[in-house]
Order: structure tokens, then sequence, then C-alpha cells
DNA sequence: AAGTGGTCTAGACCACCTC
DNA sequence: AGGTGGTCTAGACCACTTA
């Protein structure tokens, strides 16, 4: 009965610290500052270097830090809002800065679970289409748009590579009156090309957007889009974005 | 020159590590079966057990694994889709087994990016309700519901309190005729409370789905849900969910 | 009590960037 | 060349679950 719990359940050291970084991040850095090196921030906290690391990586995934080898650790501006339209998508690119750009397009089989969806033999190749998306002069996701034959009977005749060819395939998609679309949203860990693309190291926290294209017919499309996680807040929905900053919710008060 | 690159650019041990284990799960083991431990684990594949962790987080962070302190890892089965309504939500719950359970409800001040958004000075209490979602037995998603005292003036007489207030607040603020929602979601970090209530450790990724939910004049309500990123699979849109299981997309085929 | 995953340490070396 | 973050090691101890 006595007992007096001095700190109720102790919590992990570096969870201590991710809390106190971020605190000192709101008040005492400004966007794009540049922190201590690991090594002298874990000096100063009397840590070991890996456990001041486990800090940094948990601020990383929230969106609050952003590390790059050999140049150093910086504070993060807040995550922008990438909307994933509702409507339509704009197939064509380009639209008011937030454009997708069409990279290439090749032949190749669409993996097991993607022509499952797609409704087609898993060992006949299918158009795939790579292309990346910009907000703000960066890019913000890769996605591959998996597209069968079927679907854009017209193609044949064209010879075009590249950006061209991609371009191409995406029209004849178009042209085909999407009726609908279905979408899911789950975590994932970039794949060495995506990683590439976005700028981050294979296996850094991705957003994955899996979206089925379908017509009156079936599903004339499935494109997986991978959205750099920690620099990114997917928007969905009738009208703007939102603009809810980081998890500076505090924890749940008593009641 | 006569060097030869035996490997071209040598992958990052925990990385490779990841990649067989991936395949093993794939061809000999079944869901829900139990891995060998973490130490007999790294013996047998000659490496540091902080390296076959690295692996190991990672493939739980794609919801390949699933790992309990004291228990062990086990193989987890595929994510379950949970659907995130694009129609009017479901406030009452209970539909379909895909509920959600109000636990309680408080008076509280809002955090300061939410009072924002809610366009009410952040010195002044606003109800907080809590609920969570089930799906399957298993709870995959803890949520507060933030509703100023002016979206629901009829309240001030209930002296309700836990699970029976809630549901009163929810009821006043169906009552409104909500007219659209805007949604985003973002990755995330559990907080100590909801990491409990998702039986997760504090820190564990979470997919952070912030609605705002309007009416004619503004903005009524807005809710924080937080969704166990490793075994939830967000779904949208017009029909069913979709079925394309994880990340088993190979790595992009040359042209 | 035994076994599991979770935390932590104090080093070492490597890959990458900038000067 | 020197500094940064990224990887890796070989230990130790702790928190939790199960029997």
């Amino acid at each position: 009965m006595g007992t007096t719990q001095l700190e109720s359940v102790q919590e992990p050291k570096y969870w201590h610290l991710k809390t106190v970084l971020s605190e000192a991040l709101d008040s005492d850095f400004a966007v794009g500052e540049i922190l201590p090196n690991e090594r002298d921030l874990a000096a100063r906290f009397g840590v070991a270097r890996a456990t001041l690391r486990q800090a940094l990586e948990q601020l990383e995934l929230e969106g609050r830090l952003q590390r790059r080898r050999g140049v150093g650790t910086t504070v993060a501006p807040p995550r922008v809002g990438v909307a994933v339209s509702t409507a339509p998508h704009e197939w064509a690119g380009d639209v008011g800065g937030e454009a997708w750009q069409p990279v290439d397009s090749t032949v190749a089989k669409a993996p097991a679970p993607i022509a499952a969806t797609l409704g087609t033999d898993p060992a006949e190749p299918v158009h795939v289409v790579r292309r990346i998306r910009e907000t703000q002069g960066q890019v913000v996701a890769a996605e591959l748009v998996y597209v069968p034959g079927s679907s854009v009977p017209d193609l044949s005749a064209i010879e075009a590579s590249g950006p061209v060819r991609a371009r191409a395939v995406l029209r004849e998609l178009h042209r085909l009156g999407l009726q609908g679309q279905d979408r899911s949203v789950e975590l994932g860990s970039a794949r060495a090309d995506d990683a590439k693309e976005l700028d981050r190291l294979p296996g850094a926290p991705v957003l994955v957007v899996t979206t089925r294209y379908l017509t009156a017919v079936g599903t004339a499309a499935v494109s997986v889009a991978t959205y750099r996680a920690d620099t990114c807040r997917l928007t969905f929905g009738d009208s703007g974005a939102l603009e809810i900053s980081h998890d500076d919710q505090p924890e749940r008060q008593a009641s």
C-alpha cells in the first residue's frame, strides 16, 4: 500500500529521447535546419548511438526529420498533401503542377496477384507503364500501371518507345471510358527500383496505393503507386486538402 | 580492366536476409506457424541477432510476420481489407460485424491543429469521443472524434458517462445531417494509449486517417483514427475490396 | 523457471557527400 | 581527406508469457 510509484512504468530510453527531441524540434529548430551529428547527439544525451538512432528513425518515420547519408540530419517541412483523386484519373498528366510523368512502357508478365485481379492469364504479357509523380519539384510517387492487351487493342501498330509509348498506352486506356475505381492503401517498403526513383534507400517506408480501373465490362487496368511515406499525406474526398500537421496531438487526457 | 564485379553492388546483409526469409515464408511455412527464435535464426544464417532483427522488422512492417514478446514470431495472415467508407459514416456502429464500438467520452481541450480545423478556440473544451473498431474479432483501429459543443447543443442535459455518453454525442452529431467528408491518410506511430488499445507496443507503425465532417455551415467534427499498419489494408471506392496480396510483386523487369 | 522478443551498449567498418 | 549517416557485431540485461 505505501508503495509510491516513482515513474509508473519506465518507458524505454529511445521513446523518452524521441519525446525530448520532438519537443526540441518544435521550440528550438527551424525547418531545414541541420541537427548535430549522431555521435555528438548520442554523447550529449548519454546514450549509445544505436539508441539515439532508434529515436531518430521514429521521428523520420513521422515525417519530422530527414536524414541523408554523407550529409546530415535536417528538420523536415510539414508533409505535403497529395490528392488521390476520387474523380476519373487525369491520364494525360500535367494538371496544375500535380503531374504524373510517363517514364517508359514495356511489355511483361504481370505479377501473379495482379494478373488475378486483371482476370488475365499470369503467363500472358501485359503493358506495363511506369510513371512518376512530382509535387513542388519533389518526386513523391512512382507507379506501375498494368494494362492488358485486350484493353488497348489498337496499340499493336505503335512502334514508339519510352515516354512516347507510355503516353500512347495511357491515351488508349483513357479512350475506353472508365467507369469507376477501387482503391486500397497499405504500408509497404520500397523496392530497389522505386527507392531509386523516390531518392530513398531500399526498404524505406512507402504508402502503396493500389487502384483498379473499371469499365462496364470489368477491370480494364490495375496500377500500383508507391508514395514516400515520410513526406506525403494522401488526401481524398470532396473538397480541398486537410490542414492538420503531424503528430502533435498529445496523449489523451483522463476524464 | 580484369576486375570482375562479383555481385555488382553488394546489398546489405539484412536486405538479402529479408529476401531469403520472404521466399522461405512463401514456400515452407503456413499462416500461423511459428518460426525458430531469433537467436537460432541468427546463428543459422551466420549473422548477429541485431541484423536478423532488422530483417524481421521489415517483414513485420510489410505484414508478413507477427511478433509477440514472450511468445514468438509467427507467420501473419494476409492483411485484412478495412473499408473506409466514402458514404456517410455509420455513427451508430455495428453494421455487419464492421463495427465501431464507443468506449467513452470526455470533455477536453482539442490539440491546437485540430482546434484550428474545427475553427474553435484552442482553449475551449470540446467533446472527445473514443471508440475502437473491430474486424474479425481483432481490434484494428482506435479513434478520437472531436466534436465542438456548438455542433451538439442539446447535450448539456446529459449526465451519462462511458459508452452511453459516447453514443449520445455521436447520435447528436448524426442528427446534424452531414454533407460530406474530407479525408487524409498518413503514416504515424502509435501513441501509448492507442498502442494499448491496438495490442501493440508504443511506436508501432499506424495509418492515421484524419476525417473532417462537413455540414452546410462548416466543419462539424474532426476524427483521428489510427489503424494497425501491419494488419490493415484500407479500402476506398465504389465497390468491394481489392484482392491483391502483399508485396510479392517482383522487381521490375528490364525492357 | 525457462524461453521469447525488446532494449541497450561500445565498439568497428562501410558508402556516400562535400570540401 | 574528413565528416556524415548506414550497417554490423557480440555481447548484456529486461519485460513478458507460458508452463
